[in-house]
DNA sequence: AGATTTGTCTACCAAATGGTAGAGACGTGA
DNA sequence: TCACGTCTCTACCATTTGGTAGACAAATCT
């Protein structure tokens, strides 16, 4: 693999439409039009469509995993200073790239097999923010309920706000800098509300 | 239109499969397969693919609004309660007809018109959950925040909960009728605890 | 220099897609 | 009985899809 530009250039671009329009309705030729290159240029560094899915699938776990990571190890005793810094590392790419997250949400329309590629991914950091839950609930830093649950809640809302900006538009928001720290704003509050210990 | 019932059962797999796969990656065959008829049948009662899904949508925003309505029409003064019956009335159905919400959230996937249409179906009810947040904000019977927004987020939290039962599994959650209910009852809690006047 | 590998291309192909044209079955009213 | 509207069908069609085969140029190795 002496020439990675090309294959980078298509796994970004890939990722871009299929977080934006959805995996299944973005085709080869799309994707190969907006890299600038013929489709069998793209059949070349991936030997299939199916190929080139679990490809992005890794390039946007790594994207979020490195960005997750950072916020879970960041300082601060306080959990709800913790929590807090996980919401606003996964908001971040809502505004530097709006597809990632719109990528990772479409897991639910892919078939089996792409499904287990990226839990198995995901699985470990997953695994850690459950548990790191718990063990603040045990101590009553946290409101106290199923970790697990709430976890997925958590990435709900986060991962709802953060790709749904139409739905927000339909709510009468308006899509800009302003908006989307005010958004982020609410988000952080909403969180905070629902996590503090009864 | 002396026959409905071929049309009724086309818009009703139709909003199965558009909901549960994805609008874009569902043909006509595919719907016309599953009602068991031929694709020209479906043609016959939808002049077109683009017709046939402003159809489903107007379908689904028939079926939710008259849930979401008679839950906002519910008994009751105390804000959190009422909320927690819009949410429930939301929830209901996931259970039910798993795929009403996952076409919802399809409207990000969509162009442009049939954007406009839906939300011309869904913005009246929007506007009175806005306007009722933000009255009981006012009276301090909600914690203070953007009602527009936190419209927005809560909106994000239920249908997200609902429409990504993969996401919930990689956290551990298992689909079943007593995982539901356990959802459920870790949504209200969590709505609660966020909408809780401080 | 000559041989080989690397990367992109053109030329195809079979299958699936949304859509048109129109035949034929069926019932209903005159 | 006959004409007419309703409904579903078969037969096509142009376009797009994922994918294969292989030509060609540039770089790299011996």
């Amino acid at each position: 693999m002496v020439n990675g530009s090309t294959r980078i250039r298509i796994l970004d671009t890939a990722l871009d439409l299929f977080g934006t329009r959805g995996v299944g309705t973005v085709s080869l030729d799309d994707i190969a039009d907006a890299v600038g290159v013929r489709k069998q240029t793209v059949l070349y560094w991936f030997k299939s469509r199916s190929g080139l899915i679990d490809a992005v699938l890794d390039h946007a776990a790594d994207e979020l995993l490195v960005v997750v990571e950072a916020a879970i190890r960041s300082q601060g005793d306080e959990p709800l200073d913790r929590v807090d810094a996980v919401v606003c590392a996964v908001f971040r790419p809502v505004v530097r790239r709006p597809a990632l997250l719109g990528l990772i949400r479409e897991v639910t329309r892919l078939d089996e097999s792409h499904i287990n590629h990226l839990r198995g991914r995901l699985s470990v950091v997953v695994e850690r923010c459950v548990s790191y839950l718990r063990s603040e609930m045990e101590k009553g830093r946290l409101r106290t309920c199923d970790p697990m649950v709430l976890a997925g809640l958590l990435y709900s809302t986060v991962s709802g706000t953060g790709t749904e900006p139409i739905v927000l538009e339909t709510f009468g928001w308006e899509p800009n800098a302003a908006g989307l720290r005010q958004v982020r704003r609410e988000l952080r509050g909403f969180v905070r509300a629902a996590l503090q210990p009864n």
